[in-house]
DNA sequence: TTGACAAATAAGAGTTACTCCTAAATAGTA
DNA sequence: TACTATTTAGGAGTAACTCTTATTTGTCAA
């Protein structure tokens, strides 16, 4: 097993399927492997893939699965709140499956996005007015600026 | 003089752009006239334009102004942080001159990026050791969620 | 001032990352 | 098991950059 890769083990990854199958089920959308193999190649990694990086690790699973279809569930994804795109995204949209909470910081010059927890960020409140009016999915606080290699 | 242009008047906007004129001498960046003019219609609105949206403005100004010239100088502009890239951006990127301090939410349906200013927000503190490790340009607290004309 | 030169621009071609379309397949339901 | 609305695969199409090249222009030094 690769370190880099399987930062969740086996039963927590099983817990989410279950979850995120019900959570399908409850949104009216129709629970198909290939969703499910996105949802959980998604969820196994930390590194942000692109909808490109994703379609080359489910095809190992469904090798006919189309590009157009990865890029389809990710959106869907995104909208019930299994996953989210990460701030920022620039040429190719990078998604998250929010294994933990967790914040970003993008360096403006290498575009790369660095995780970062901080334990204030993670409970910041939302104001009343704001949870009245709209459904809030999700809050992240964002940084940019250069990174440490880049400066 | 158009009430939705002008949100800020001359005077500011002039001292925008002695700011901003120091602000590309002090990076090294030669003061093109373009540079500015795309600078100060950006810095007049607050729609988040799109590159194209301020293409065709200045253009008012340099007819001959290209799109390429217009998308390398807001990038310039994100990196020096002269101006940023709304977090989430979709398709077209949306920039931002920064009038004053706001945060953004984003509809998950409709796409729709909405201003919000909520003072706690605007004092969040830095972790010290991200102070340390990276230049930190800009923060920003970024809500997404289901907006109240979609649910 | 005036050259010299690195940086910036215009124009257009090229590329990337989606996004749409259609026919075929399939999950959910009776 | 049959039906129907979703979903998928494949391929074509599109929007938004991004690159290339020739030309122009700030900036700096003499």
């Amino acid at each position: 097993m690769n370190a880099q890769e399987s930062i969740i083990n086996s039963v927590d990854l099983d817990k989410k399927t279950v979850w995120f199958t019900g959570l399908c089920r409850e949104k009216g959308l129709k629970v198909t492997p290939q969703r499910i193999a996105i949802y959980r190649e998604l969820v196994k990694t930390n590194e942000h893939p692109s909808a490109e990086m994703l379609c080359e690790k489910v095809r190992q699973v469904f090798p006919s699965i189309s590009l157009d279809t990865v890029n389809r569930t990710l959106l869907t994804l995104n909208e019930i709140g299994a996953a989210f795109i990460v701030e920022g995204s620039g040429d190719a949209k990078r998604f998250d499956g929010g294994l933990d909470e967790h914040q970003h910081f993008k360096c403006v010059e290498c575009k790369r996005v660095i995780d970062f927890s901080h334990e204030p960020f993670n409970n910041i409140e939302v104001p009343q007015e704001m949870e009245e009016m709209f459904v809030v999915l999700r809050k992240s606080v964002y940084l940019e600026g250069i990174c440490d290699l880049c400066r």
